[in-house]
RNA sequence: GGCCUGGUGGUGAAAUUGGUAAACACGGUUGACUCAAAAUCAAUUAUGUAGGGGUUCGAGUCCCCUCCAGGUCACCA
């Protein structure tokens, strides 16, 4: 009555101005002091500071068009949660944020609408740090980078001119400056040095000195980190552009539809194939999780076992002799870089074998068969290039200039330099002289064969003969296998090539010449998505070629088959059908005889795979475990010089050119097509060069150059120089997020890409938290790069993330309404835009789905009386069609559509007729998928602050659930974390009277409540559960509300406590409490034991392990005490039936268990 | 198909070293306050941890098999 009288005298305004004060008002107070952190620099990171560091760093953002949405904040809510926690626990703590800027999405709207991808970029990151500092994060964005600022790819570049300059010595297995390799070269060549891009590259001192420049620097670039390679891309002329990978579907490109191919291109490489071994060694040494190791390790896949040559008959030339002793001869077991280069060159030469020219063709008919008393062999691979002829054992190679080769003079000219450089003479006719005086070419081509081997010298020829015949060169006189299961030899029953395999032209008998043929054109036709989805079927075909078994010299048919793969290991492996699923799948369906070398354990149904069998039937194998067996066979084959160890790895280098615009530029100049770094020498009279950054110039247009080039080959200004042309492709996205992490430790720094010293205190991140997504791309090249730079001096660090938290994604929770579809219920005449559209409730359809008559009748007539329709057709199940429609999740309250706002959303909709339930409720169905634009599930972080506040939205991300768990998005439940945090506020403030904070001293229970939850929040911070922290915030808040606590004592810690996770109401209380600093500055919660310690304990009584009775003892009470009193016990006794107790079980604190 | 994660009420989940399964919330229902609503408060709501077997005094937790879901690589020799 009194309070209503006075509403009534101060009316609503007073009221509400009260309330201001009283209320939780997280709006206001949410704003106040975001301006006040803003305005004080509260979150400025100092590097000079006596305190411990910590590192804490959420993966780099591409900002892009859509924004954030509530999934994005999960990993930076938890980051900011423990960098708040280590900052008040007493840690100088680094805790920046910035933007992976560079990108195709924004180069791709650039396409579309014209706008440069430096505006679009710059609005979508204005809009990212709006949402961003919108929940209120600790980030010191003075330390704010990004990637396409030119003061921050100056040091990418520079990074990436140390890594062209270094190459990696295997022996002291580091990265080394190039001029140790010039130094070591101008001592004794290459010999003890085997380049890891061209294993044909041999040249002693002498040879060195006697190099070009232009030879000097080829050669240097196959010891380079990042260096210069050929490799295909997918090129689609209707486009005229490369596509990436993923932008070709089924052959053809993702857009349009256009047809694709295979293009070969001049492309940058990082060599981080040097780097798998430590790569997946150091992994251990990492807190990551167990699945992203595992990522890693498979990504790098290494295997251990055996390279193993099999000779060949019956296609062997005789003058050519076995070659397998010369082919191990210090070898080390490195091939993936050229294994790479093979896989992409093999098809190619597939291609040209098949197309013979007119010229070709005559000129291979009078060369072939020995005619000229030497092998010739046509479309040969030897290294990198491929030779249109060549006779290995007189050095001759052959060059028939036709259509193709006008396109690829350069390519030409590499490839002369090439043979030259291995000690083949090289000569080039053109078609015309072919075809027009075929005699006289041929006249040419003898006196070339007499007159070269004459010249030589025997050293030379010595050196020649090793080098012909080394691997993957010397082809025809065996085919090396690579297996990891060198101990089954004994049961190799076939050898399989991959189709594309080098040899396979070659050992083709003529009989089976056709069969091939036919094979590989079959095995070409088909899509890699084909051969991927039918991964079960068996294909393949006999060459008539036979291999020579090492040990029991018997023959041993050679196939080809699809599901060997060029790519990997050697392309070729030994089929051991009894201990093989694949292999033996094979025997079985080409009916080939199998060898059974594991006695009894195989059935003969299916391959004996598991390891731990003992190897029959396998001479001196026989009896041995697969251990002993397979280091006893790669000692035998190595006597034989026909096998070695040898450890394989699928890690292949990494692609980094890309056609595109928006990258960073490359700080490369050609002059005379050899590259050179900006910093050399030779651009000394040029400074202007030598500057870094090499800065993206603007264009008028992103379409592509010509030939596929990127953009940039459009501005002709940019690309020449006074000196020469500049590289026009710009670096992979991956590039500048390879080592942002240094950046942030001294980020504007233009002396250096970041200070030693800072780096020096700063060191590895200990924190970094992001998504999966990155496991193999980014995560992988930035451990390289940080090896790189260790390796160089430049840092004093290897690992660049020593823990890595993965935060699991938060999906969308989609609506969907049931539409009537049109078509087949209507009279002829009827016109759909004139009738409503139908929408039917989903819990009705779910009934109508479940048999229910009555629901299907419902909607029928709903049907007939709402389009003017009698008769529902009886052609389909139903008579009539719904289909599933997303519906904006803002204009669904849980699964209740909101029909106003859904009429209003869709034009189409105005008129639409719903029909409802029975509560005369519209139900949406729900489908858990991806947050994104185009499911309308997109729920904004913006609307949820606005809506319950930053603190609410924070805690309530957390407590969805273990951080790295992947959960839907339900906006329902936040009301509980919000209503906690009202109730934490009443703590604090009355409605009426205000803040009702006393100093009266707690009690024993008031501060047990305190120090219990002091215990768990320290302890779940530092385990990452901060879910379970949430919750003990609500325990102790409902517990202190019960206990109607309002001291001083137990609350101003209680504040600090929260502030990791409810920042805003942090900093209010601590300011009410009268402090004039920032929160952020006060002291973590100590946990005091004392306050805790309880001296009983209600102890479960179990008998036989089923809990029956609570009873209370002495937590210092002797367990025969305890014994004799549970026995007593009336209910224990009942349980018994009288039985004696065999043992009592009890464990202090725990429970107590009677074991009849 | 391989590898990795996981499977607990109507829902999100908790149970950290094997020791009282379902804490803390959401939702539902009921009630109090209110003209009514909101807000708040109170009460109420799961017989059993995917299934089968094993180890143990005792298993959600450890071991084996099967099933299911998600992630990842995908004929990797």
């Amino acid at each position: 009555m009194v309070k209503s009288l006075l509403k009534f005298i101060f009316g609503t305004h007073l009221r509400r101005a009260l309330y201001i004060v009283m209320e939780y008002n997280f709006n206001k107070i949410e704003q106040d002091w975001k301006k006040y952190w803003k305005d004080n620099n509260v979150y400025k990171v100092s590097n000079d500071s006596d305190k411990p560091k910590y590192y804490i760093l959420d993966m780099f953002p591409y900002p892009s068009g859509a924004g954030l949405h509530v999934g994005h904040p999960l990993g930076y809510i938890a980051s900011d949660i423990y960098a708040r926690y280590k900052r008040l626990s007493g840690y100088n703590v680094l805790h920046p944020m910035g933007y992976d800027a560079f990108g195709l999405p924004a180069e791709q709207y650039a396409l579309e609408t014209g706008q440069h991808p430096a505006v679009t970029t710059e609005n979508n990151i204005k809009r990212y740090r709006e949402q961003l500092d919108n929940i209120g994060f600790c980030y010191d964005w003075s330390r704010e980078v990004r990637t396409s600022d030119p003061q921050y790819y100056k040091w990418t570049q520079w990074i990436f001119l140390q890594l062209f300059h270094s190459w990696y010595d295997r022996k002291e297995n580091k990265t080394r400056p190039i001029a140790t390799l010039i130094e070591l070269f101008e001592q004794e060549g290459n010999i003890n040095i085997p380049s890891p891009g061209n294993d044909e590259l041999q040249f002693d001192a002498t040879a060195w000195k006697n190099f070009s420049e232009k030879e000097k620097r080829e050669a240097l670039m196959s010891y380079r980190i990042a260096y210069q390679g050929y490799a295909e891309v997918w090129w689609c002329e209707a486009l005229g552009t490369v596509l990436a990978n993923d932008e070709v579907v089924n052959g053809v490109s993702e857009r349009g539809g256009h047809p694709v191919e295979r293009k070969q291109m001049r492309q940058w490489f990082l060599r981080i194939t040097e780097y798998a071994e430590r790569l997946l060694s150091s992994l251990d040494t990492l807190d990551w999780s167990e699945a992203m190791k595992e990522m890693q390790r498979n990504w790098i896949g290494k295997s251990k076992g055996a390279e193993i040559a099999f000779s060949l008959t019956p296609t062997l030339s005789k003058g050519e002799g076995d070659g397998t002793q010369e082919k191990f001869s210090g070898k080390e077991g490195w091939q993936t870089a050229d294994v790479a280069a093979y896989s992409s060159i093999a098809p190619h030469q597939k291609e040209l074998k098949n197309s013979l020219t007119e010229a070709e063709n005559i000129l291979w008919q009078r060369l072939r068969n020995n005619q000229l008393g030497t092998k010739f062999r046509r479309q040969h691979i030897v290294g990198k290039f491929i030779a249109d002829f060549i006779s290995l054992s007189k050095q001759l190679v052959i060059e028939v200039d036709g259509k193709i080769h006008e396109q690829q003079k350069e390519e030409d000219h590499q490839r002369t330099l090439f043979f030259q450089e291995k000690g083949f003479k090289v000569i080039r006719f053109t078609n015309e002289e072919v075809i027009q005086d075929t005699d006289h070419v041929i006249e040419k081509i003898k006196t070339e064969l007499t007159g070269h081997s004459g010249e030589k010298g025997s050293d030379d020829e010595n050196e020649n003969q090793g080098k012909a015949l080394s691997f993957g060169e010397g082809l025809g006189e065996a085919v090396t296998v690579f297996t990891t299961r060198p101990d089954t030899i004994f049961g190799v029953d076939f050898i399989v090539l991959a189709p594309e395999h080098e040899l396979v032209d070659l050992i083709t008998t003529d009989a089976q010449k056709q069969a091939v043929a036919d094979y590989k054109q079959y095995v070409k036709s088909r899509s890699e998505r084909e051969r991927m989805s039918e991964v079960k079927q068996v294909t393949g075909c006999f060459t008539g070629a036979y291999a020579i078994h090492p040990f029991t010299k018997k023959e041993i048919p050679v196939w080809i088959a699809e599901y060997v793969l060029a790519g990997y290991g050697t392309g070729a492996i030994m089929a051991v059908p009894s201990g093989d699923d694949r292999d033996h799948a094979f025997a079985k369906h080409f009916n080939i005889p199998i060898t059974n070398i594991f006695g009894k354990l195989y059935s003969g149904e299916e391959a004996m795979s598991d390891k731990s069998a003992i190897i029959e039937n396998s001479d001196f194998l026989t009896g041995m475990d697969v251990q002993q067996a397979t280091d006893a066979a790669i000692s035998a084959l190595v006597k034989l010089g026909t096998g070695k160890r040898r450890i394989n790895y699928k890690l292949r280098d990494a692609g980094f050119s890309r056609q595109r615009y928006w990258g960073e530029p490359f700080p490369i100049i050609y002059v005379d097509d050899v590259p050179y770094g900006t910093d050399e020498d030779i651009f000394k009279a040029h400074p202007e060069l030598q500057k870094l950054p090499v800065e993206l110039p603007h264009v008028d247009s992103y379409k592509p150059g010509p030939e596929g080039q990127g953009p940039l080959a459009n501005i002709p200004d940019w690309v020449n120089t006074p000196v020469g042309q500049r590289e026009t492709n710009t670096m992979p996205g991956y590039a500048g997020s390879s080592w942002y992490f240094l950046r942030y430790m001294d980020p504007q720094n233009d002396e250096t890409f970041a200070d030693r010293k800072a780096t020096n205190y700063w060191r590895e991140v200990d924190l970094y938290i992001g998504g999966t997504e990155h496991a193999v791309g980014h995560l992988l090249y930035s451990r390289m790069w940080t090896k790189a730079l260790c390796d160089l001096g430049y840092i004093s660090f290897d690992e660049p993330f020593k823990k890595l938290v993965n935060q699991g994604m938060i999906q969308g929770s989609s609506r969907f309404t049931y539409k009537l579809l049109q078509g087949g219920l209507f009279p002829v005449d009827f016109d759909p835009t004139t009738l409503p559209e139908i929408y039917i409730s989903a819990d009705i359809v779910e009934r109508r789905n479940n048999g229910d008559e009555a629901a299907n009748n419902e909607i029928i007539d709903f049907i007939k009386q709402n389009k003017g329709v009698t008769a529902i057709p009886l052609d389909k199940k139903y008579g009539y069609d719904l289909s599933e429609i997303h519906v904006d999740v803002a204009l669904v309250d849980g699964y209740e559509l909101n029909i106003e706002g859904f009429k209003v959303w869709r034009r189409e909709n105005v008129n639409a007729k719903l029909l409802l339930n029975a509560d005369g409720k519209f139900i949406c169905s729900a489908e858990v998928e991806k947050m994104s634009k185009r499911y309308y599930n997109v729920v904004n972080p913006d609307d949820i602050v606005n809506q319950y506040g930053a603190d609410t939205f924070r805690m309530y991300e957390m407590f969805l659930g273990p951080i790295e768990m992947s959960k839907p998005w339900d906006t329902k439940g936040i009301e509980g974390v919000h209503r906690f945090l009202k109730k934490m506020w009443r703590l604090y403030f009355d409605e009426q009277k205000g803040w009702i904070v006393t100093d009266e001293t707690a009690t024993e229970a008031e501060l047990r409540v305190l120090h219990k939850t002091i215990k768990k929040i320290t302890d779940d911070i530092e385990r990452f559960s901060f879910n379970t922290c949430v919750s003990q915030f609500m325990i102790c808040v409902n517990e202190l509300s019960a206990l109607n606590c309002h001291k001083r004592e137990i609350l101003e810690k209680l504040a600090v406590l929260i502030c990791p996770f409810a920042p805003h109401m942090a900093e209010e209380l601590w300011h009410q409490f009268g402090h004039n600093t920032s929160v952020v500055g006060a002291e973590f919660p100590k946990y005091e034991e004392q306050y805790v310690r309880e001296n009983s304990k209600k102890y479960p009584v179990a008998v036989n392990g089923k809990t029956r009775v609570e009873l209370e003892f002495p937590l210092d009470m002797e367990q025969s005490l305890i014994e004799k009193e549970v026995l007593a016990d009336p209910t224990i006794v009942k349980w018994l039936e009288g039985k004696a107790p065999k043992k009592v079980i009890y464990v202090k604190g725990k429970m107590i268990n009677v074991v009849v």
